[in-house]
RNA sequence: GCUCCCGUAGUCUAGUGGUCAAGGAUAGAGGCCUCUCGAGCCUCUGACGCGGGUUCAAAUCCCGCCGGGAGCACCA
């Protein structure tokens, strides 16, 4: 999996073009640094995601840097998926492949193709007789521990130097079986001082009987990523590389046996690891939560996902904005979550209705509120007439008020905002006082006449109930509203009966 | 420990020897708004890790130090 941890000449088209008034703002432009030897039309980019769980921010650096690579230079993008067979802790599954799809669609990025490793394993293996040829590679018994001993200490095993023929031989064994898991496996000699401990005569090819979830048990020799990578690379034509600089080592293996293969590889260009402040993204972690049931489905606010961004109302080109306003820097960050609702704040503001709800509500019964006063035309937006207005039903004077309101205000005298002033006593009544506008406290209020009750996905999973004004008993999934004084929501699929459900996006 | 990478305001970023008395974003503070204590608008605060060089001139080049990160898996 490389796609953990992730401004073309302009930003993409898909951007909602800034409406005139209304205070919106034009977003800064942002380049990102050309390519080293990149042709206008020939750039061919690929993103290897482990199939292992959907998409979640910590992948977007690469989704969203290669897809803007591909665009500038109108260029190929390959999704190649990076399923080996991988290791107990770390296994490919089935589903994963289609939410990663799903998850692509979603953030509106459009592979030119997908490819599979687990489809490719006769390229992998029709490059390794030339490199024992060459004696560039040699199968090796040793224990893994004997293996590891000697990689600390630079002591090459006994069984580097055999001839060509015993290694031709094992790994003959090594595909027909002679050899169980784990002992025997194809090494690349390199150099065992090298001064790199890490890069002394790495692994390319072991043993595996583990079943793979989409070939099954058609194969039990299977590639190390760096091999596979080395392959597919030149094979699917790749001309820049663009991954995080945790596989920075990777390099040096895969132009290795690039140069051992007598070619020239593509370029190889890293970013610096990002991490979100707030966003525990632990992919094996919500794989496990989703399957148990404790996560509501990949959707759930707490995965990350892109599925669960965009249910939460974050747009696909806020994330968009938001890795790639980190450009291709090689240092590591940390950014706050903050961020990310900065940029769909943009997008949204503008272009969302207000709404009235109040969380944890109490009934206030407003003693001799105006009988006249039968409903208030409010605007659904500030500044931006053209989001038109709605009427608020008020008679009688009966009012939810956030429970955190009524006691800061008790015995004194604020107004229910746009409406009118009313005063609370210290036992919890309620009475008019006036209608003219004034410095004073204002309070969001919910009319109790066809108020619905509202049930609010928070981030971590938990909920907030309330009551929200009665135009959102109508709310079809995907609408986009800002809760006043509360933050921008998005409608979940509504049911018949129960509350009106939405998810809290951000303030 | 070894190898590699990085170091501009709280955070992210622009900046590749002069136009940088360092730009933008975000966060923070203050103000505005016939009405969002959480949106919007305006203003303000705030940075080149340290020490040596090179140069007429350095955030930009060189060296050292300090600080941070990653890798050292028969995972990806």
């Amino acid at each position: 999996m490389e796609e953990l941890r992730g401004i073309l000449a302009t930003l993409p088209p898909s951007r909602p073009a800034p409406a005139e008034g209304g205070g919106v703002k034009t977003p800064p432009r942002l380049e990102l640094p050309a390519l080293p030897n990149a042709e206008q039309g020939k750039v061919v980019l690929r993103f290897a995601p482990f199939p292992s769980g959907a998409l979640h921010l910590g992948s977007a650096r690469g989704v969203f840097l290669n897809d803007a690579y591909r665009k500038r230079y109108d260029g190929k993008f390959y999704v190649v998926y990076d399923d080996t067979v991988g290791s107990e802790e770390k296994r490919p599954f089935l589903e994963a492949y289609d939410l990663i799809r799903q998850d692509l669609e979603t953030v509106d990025v459009v592979p030119d193709a997908y490819y599979y490793k687990s489809d490719r394993m006769e390229l992998y293996y029709r490059r390794l007789p030339p490199l024992f040829e060459s004696g560039k590679a040699y199968v090796c018994t040793c224990p893994a521990e004997t293996l590891r001993e000697n990689r600390r200490t630079g002591t090459a095993c006994a069984e580097r130097d055999r001839p060509l023929e015993w290694h031709r031989e094992a790994w003959e064994g090594m595909l027909s079986g002679k050899y169980a898991p784990g002992e025997a496996i194809v090494r690349i000699k390199t150099d065992m001082a090298h001064p790199n401990p890490a890069f002394r005569d790495r692994v390319l090819f072991r043993i595996s009987d583990f079943e793979h979830p989409r070939v099954g048990k058609r194969y039990r020799v299977w590639p190390m990523l760096e091999y596979a990578f080395a392959v597919d690379d030149l094979e699917l034509g790749i001309t820049h590389v663009l991954r995080g600089k945790d596989l920075m080592m990777e390099d040096m293996m895969e132009q290795a046996l690039w140069s051992a293969w007598g070619r020239q590889g593509p370029e190889l260009i890293h970013w610096g690891l990002l991490s979100v402040r707030d966003a525990k993204i632990s992919k094996s972690k919500s794989y496990a939560e989703v399957m148990s049931g404790v996560y509501d489905g990949w959707s759930d606010p707490r995965t990350w996902s892109f599925t669960s961004l965009f249910r939460r109302g974050i747009r696909p080109e806020a994330i968009r904005s938001f890795v790639l306003s980190f450009g291709m820097s090689l240092a590591d960050i940390e950014v706050p979550a903050e961020s990310l609702y900065a940029e769909n704040r943009k997008l949204l503001d503008p272009v969302t209705p207000r709404r009235a709800f109040v969380a944890d509500p109490r009934v206030v019964a407003v003693e001799g509120f105006p009988d006249d006063l039968a409903s208030v035309s409010l605007a659904n937006h500030p500044t931006r007439e053209e989001l038109g207005r709605r009427d608020v039903r008020v008679q009688g004077g009966r009012f939810y008020l956030a429970a955190r309101d009524v006691d800061q205000h008790r015995g004194k005298e604020f107004r229910l905002k746009d409406l009118v002033n009313i005063e609370l006593t210290d036992d919890g009544h309620a009475r008019f006082t006036s209608r003219p506008n004034k410095p004073i406290p204002r309070v969001q209020w919910v009319a109790a006449d066809g108020a619905v009750p509202v049930s609010l996905l928070q981030v971590d999973g938990s909920r907030v109930e309330g009551m929200g004004e009665g135009s959102l008993a109508s709310v079809k999934e995907g609408e986009l509203f800002q809760f006043e004084r509360v933050g921008f929501v998005r409608a979940d699929p509504q049911t018949p009966d129960g509350p009106r459900r939405f998810v809290f996006g951000h303030p």
